[in-house]
DNA sequence: TCTGGGGTCCTAGGACCC
DNA sequence: TCTGGGGTCCTAGGACCC
């Protein structure tokens, strides 16, 4: 048996922990440059309010509903989110972290009362972190999925659901429609209701080879693991495979010097990221667009994957090639509004064979540990590679929570 | 002058997730 | 005025080799 665990309206949870007040309160935390809406609050759901809804459009109803309306504050909530997989850890020999606010456990050799158990962990981190979470457990980690989904969906079950019988196997599947099961987008939902498919049970009756063909091996594995036939595996915590630094800007644009200096922004946050996980990369990729919703005739989109010579963590080294990268999808007179760093390709520093030729600069080494000692200790991007330009770019967050856990002029203070 | 077929590696792009 | 930022996996097709 399985456990999928997920922390409900995650950011707009941890908000509320530092600050009670927002309890029953409609909530929602926006993205960067406070653009769009990334988390909501039952309360907020409630209001209609869409995932993604861009906040401009929403601010008569944010004040007519008295809604608390967040900047996005990450180093708080994948602080809170480490505390919670900590906690987790400890129910299960084996753990796939599988995004910020979820995890599966794999519950082999455990045996329990597997709804207790579920009950035990929602108290447990809620206790100790303020969090609330949904736990569904099953055969398969796509049934996983489905039974967490009828755990927040049905109230009266606890934020605890088992899946642990053919009865409500097929049961639940019956109850999902097609569109809402773990692994089917939006184009694959369209051929599935194009052939008479609605509900996740339908799905599991399909002839595989109509899977197959439709919906390549990905489909098949999936098909599978809703039978309850376990075929799609944990994943052990690896590292990552490539590392995307990407961000809109709170405005254009127009200067080479400007969007360098953006790029050499993203290129420093991306290796500093490849060191923390003992990684060089081997290639990146760069690229550049013009505002999409604005003069769309004029909408300019490029890319270009730049090959580095050697295995590398450097900022310095790494930094030379994206420049090399935007020099060539660069155009003059345009208007950009977003950009973007991929480092790709990655070696292990601790496998890595120099080359005869041509190698990273190994006295960059240390430069680059002490500047993420000294980042790391005083708060991101103290240390900068430096540019013609002084200027520091500032992101809009107009309303950002404090960073109670991980910045010590922020620390909550208790009054006495 | 003829020119098969299998294998691997690389890359771009599609689809999906949270 | 204002529209997110990350990731993963899979496949097809081209280049290249023997």
């Amino acid at each position: 048996m399985f456990a999928l665990v997920d922390c409900n309206n995650f950011y707009a949870s941890c908000e509320r922990v530092f600050n009670p007040s927002l309890n029953d309160k409609p909530v929602v935390v926006l993205s960067n440059n406070d653009g769009c809406v990334i988390a909501r609050s039952n309360e907020a759901k409630a209001l209609g309010i869409p995932m993604g809804a861009p906040a401009f459009e929403y601010d008569l109803l944010f004040r007519r509903h008295n809604v608390k309306v967040f900047s996005a504050n990450f180093s708080l909530y994948g602080d809170m989110s480490a505390r919670v997989m900590n906690i987790l850890s400890n129910y299960s020999p084996m753990q796939e972290i599988h995004s910020i606010d979820e995890c599966f456990l794999d519950l082999i050799g455990i045996d329990v009362d597997y709804r207790e158990y579920g009950l035990k962990m929602r108290e447990h981190i809620l206790k100790w972190t303020g969090i609330p979470i949904g736990v569904g457990i099953a055969p398969t980690k796509a049934l996983c999925k489905v039974a967490n989904r009828i755990a927040k969906k049905f109230p009266q079950l606890g934020g605890v659901h088992v899946i642990d019988t053919e009865e409500k196997r097929i049961k639940a599947l019956k109850w999902l429609d097609v569109s809402d099961v773990w692994g089917i987008g939006r184009r694959n939902a369209k051929k599935l209701y194009a052939i008479g498919v609605k509900t996740a049970y339908d799905f599991t009756l399909l002839p595989e080879s109509w899977v197959m063909k439709h919906m390549t091996i990905t489909g098949i594995r999936l098909q599978k693991d809703l039978k309850g036939i376990p075929s799609i595996e944990m994943e052990l915590p690896e590292k990552k495979q490539s590392i995307a630094t990407t961000r809109s800007f709170d405005k254009e644009y127009r200067s080479f010097d400007e969007m360098r200096e953006r790029i050499t922004t993203f290129t420093s946050l991306g290796a500093e990221k490849l060191r923390a996980q003992n990684s060089m990369c081997k290639r990146l990729m760069v690229f550049i667009e013009t505002n999409r919703f604005k003069d769309e005739d004029n909408f300019y989109s490029n890319s270009i994957v730049v090959k580095i010579p050697f295995p590398t963590s450097s900022t310095l080294e790494i930094n030379k090639f994206a420049v090399t990268g935007l020099k060539s999808i660069f155009r003059e007179h345009r208007n950009y509004k977003r950009a973007g760093v991929v480092l790709m390709d990655f070696v292990d520093t601790s496998e890595y064979q120099p080359d005869l030729f041509l190698n990273s600069n190994p006295k960059h080494t240390k430069l680059m540990q002490s500047i993420d000692k000294l980042n790391k200790k005083y708060g991101q991007q103290l240390i900068r590679l430096g540019s013609q330009d002084k200027k520091v770019h500032k992101m809009k967050q107009e309303r950002l929570s404090r960073a109670f856990t991980t910045n010590i002029n922020e620390i909550i203070e208790v009054k006495a």
